[in-house]
DNA sequence: ATCTATTGATAAAA
DNA sequence: TTTTTATCAATAGAT
């Protein structure tokens, strides 16, 4: 997309090599952001730049979508034949222990050093923040507009029982008019005899017809 | 991009939904992967279908990938399992060279930091953003708490009218149930009369309250 | 799944 | 990086 094809591959050109992963690299959280949306989706996406900066996009929390993930896809494989090497999985055990105290050591300093959490955002993550703060606000008007429709759904069930019964009222009560006049005069004039009746009581009723919501 | 825009919302039509989901996440794993390619980054992105299907793509490792995610972004603890997992060697070596290269990106930060104005975006600004950011949210929900309210205020009035029709209806069919016992049996047993007569109705109707919203 | 009218993404240039 | 513009790519809706 864009003036001419590319092919696919790295590209050799470092200046453009990042200013394309700058772009696609937006291109795709936005399209994660709208799957998500669209199809109520879970998605997490993960890129490091070849700089080892990360960007995300998360959709929920995306250590729960991780195990949901590793859940789905099941246990990597159990390695059988260990022992042999267990010394040396040691050394690197205890390798990894120090390495990861550095870390936090650095991590520490850095803190420190940046003063508050805030100040160490740039525009980058602050997109990401807003990307996710953006999701969190469709989600939550999707599912009030979900719930909204299916209460509005069932009171216009309601709505439409209550209208029946009415009109069952209504028919009982011109059948029981009909009883009423027929009983009392000697000759059964059946229609006059309920024409009669019925003009004795109040005319009104039920004419108005209730629209729920403008649909 | 099709015919028409597509709002970001949740499609209703679970058909179309389901369809753009396919079509989307195909296109999302498959920007994914260009990006790999084209800027030599490393990608992984996790969808997961509403009925819960997992769908992947990742450039290397995908543990790789998120093992270096969390150190990244500050560690949560792997936990026993996580460990008894990584049981092999391969995994500690790898996760070691990980370490080796997260050390050395906070390393450059340090130093990039501490001999930079970490003023660049000053504290007032980022805060402002964000203020920002908060009050766009709330507006909408505001908005939208607005609008289910005014909807629901309608339906409840509605409602009642159509309550109180109602009961009018009854006690009109209980007056000329009283009429017609009153002359078609010499003695006048009102309330039996009127009993076995409301029998042949449904007993219920609207008992129940109808909570739009959890507010 | 396949077909197009359209919208959306983005390569190149600035 | 960001913006602009010319083009290509993705995809919504229909079939």
């Amino acid at each position: 997309m864009g003036r001419g094809k590319v092919e696919l591959k790295r590209i050799d050109n470092p200046t453009s090599r990042h200013v394309t992963f700058s772009k696609r690299r937006n291109g795709l959280l936005k399209k994660a952001f709208e799957l998500s949306i669209l199809c109520d989706a879970e998605v997490a996406v993960i890129v490091f730049s070849h700089s080892g900066k990360a960007y995300e996009f998360a959709s929920h929390d995306i250590n729960r979508t991780i195990a949901m993930y590793r859940r789905e896809v099941g246990l990597p494989e159990p390695n059988n034949s260990t022992f042999r090497r267990a010394r040396t999985m040691e050394y690197w055990r205890n390798e990894t222990e120090e390495l990861r105290r550095s870390i936090q050591n650095l991590e520490m300093r850095l803190k420190h050093l940046a003063g508050e959490e805030l100040s160490t955002l740039g525009m980058q993550e602050l997109k990401q923040l807003e990307r996710q703060l953006k999701t969190r606000v469709e989600r939550i008007r999707s599912k009030s507009r979900q719930i909204i429709s299916e209460n509005v759904n069932l009171l216009k069930r309601k709505h439409k029982e209550l209208r029946e019964e009415n009109k069952r009222l209504q028919k009982r009560v011109k059948l029981q008019e009909f009883h009423f006049a027929d009983v009392t005069s000697s000759t059964s004039t059946t229609t006059l005899g309920a024409n009669a009746c019925m003009s004795a009581f109040p005319r009104v009723m039920f004419s108005q017809q209730h629209q729920l919501l403008p649909n």
